[in-house]
DNA sequence: ATATAAATTTAGGCAAATCTAAAAATTTGT
DNA sequence: ACAAATTTTTAGATTTGCCTAAATTTATAT
């Protein structure tokens, strides 16, 4: 598989939930900053190679072949970011973009050993899960900030947003995964909430909310 | 630059004496399993770009620039190739085709930092030099045992020839690196040796003798 | 329901990296 | 030194992945 075969299994997953759910020829386009018409070209590839199930103008799903592919790609990305953050001190917003190349590099046995050198980690940097060996991984029952209850304890265990300008601001926020959170209040009036975390008492925006995942204690 | 450049860069590097020595295209693309023609093709393109100077038929020697890249390209594999051993557990005969993917990598920091997690290694697995950041590298004082006087004394600190197939051998003949070796005679019917290596006594034929280099103590 | 808008595909083209076959330059052997 | 052998380059083709522009299909709005 080329970089750019896998690059498109990889958009087509994370667009159809999995894969699951058919996606547009155009999504795919503007995830990956290319033209509508290269990925018809891509996906046809992928489709005779049955990786996806594909019919015209009516976008594109993985086959089980696909998902099976994408989990491969998703496990050494994941890994490959704890590594970096981990044993080479890197932090996270500057960990996806080195990803996105070691991602490619082709041999199960690495992947394998550097799984057991980091002690199977089950979840990335960024709180998002680490398939197995065999595609599986726990989807953490987690939930939005900004739609638990007012009053919910839990704890922060991951973004939605994973852009480096994000991660910028929970850093300088000093909000960061593992730090034990109550919603204190609900401001009606924009969206924001205020809430305990640690032992500081924040406010913080709608849009920031909408992006911390946390779980209920 | 592309993995295709770097790759004939790294193969003009180390067929002419760190670029210093004119090498044929033929030369090149026996190295590199391609054809002379696309070496002829792919020299033209380094020359544009001031990596290598090239006059049609009289061979292609690297630029300072390209002396540079080329270095930077070897520090990378190298310091993967440790980092695959000591880390990752690997056998020293199985990192070679793994470091040529990781070495086309892009991120000066991952590599600064790859090279202060392995605490700034000298030498590969093989026993060649690892070039600094600034390119610089200590061409250890070391000589090939089938060169060195009858009861020289030393230690096993490199291999000429890392084929998988010789690294096999020397683990099977426990042969490794950091071993101490002394030369008892030299067979001059076929030019074996006669060694003692730790606290054995072992006869090895003239060629895997110009395949181990010792220091000398 | 149908015209208009939007999305998608097709057609044709381009650049990179490779190849084969033929032409040109260099090297070699006597 | 010169013909033959070898090496190297050129010319032209192929594949991959991408593009633009035009055609086609699907969706939307009155």
């Amino acid at each position: 598989m080329t970089h750019s075969e896998e690059n498109h299994i990889k958009a087509i997953f994370h667009l159809g939930n999995k894969g699951t759910v058919a996606v547009s020829t155009n999504a795919i386009a503007e995830l990956m900053e290319t033209k509508p018409s290269s990925v018809t070209d891509m996906v046809k590839k992928l489709a005779e190679k049955d990786l996806v199930h594909y019919k015209k103008y009516q976008g594109v799903t993985l086959s089980e072949f696909g998902v099976k592919v994408a989990l491969g790609i998703i496990r050494k990305h994941r890994l490959w970011e704890v590594f970096l953050v981990e044993k080479l001190d890197f932090s996270w917003d500057e960990v996806h973009e080195i990803a996105e190349q070691l991602e490619h590099i082709k041999s199960e046995k690495l992947i394998d050993k550097l799984d057991t050198f980091l002690d199977h980690p089950k979840f990335d940097p960024h709180g998002d899960p680490i398939p197995d060996k065999n595609g599986i991984f726990k989807t953490a029952d987690r939930k939005l900030l900004s739609e638990v209850p007012v009053n919910s304890n839990g704890i922060c265990v991951g973004v939605k947003d994973s852009s480096s300008a994000f991660l910028k601001f929970l850093d300088k926020n000093k909000i960061a995964l593992g730090d034990v959170i109550t919603v204190l209040e609900k401001e009606e009036f924009d969206n924001s909430f205020y809430i305990k975390i640690g032992d500081r008492r924040e406010h913080i925006s709608n849009q920031i909310a909408s992006n911390l995942f946390i779980k209920i204690s």
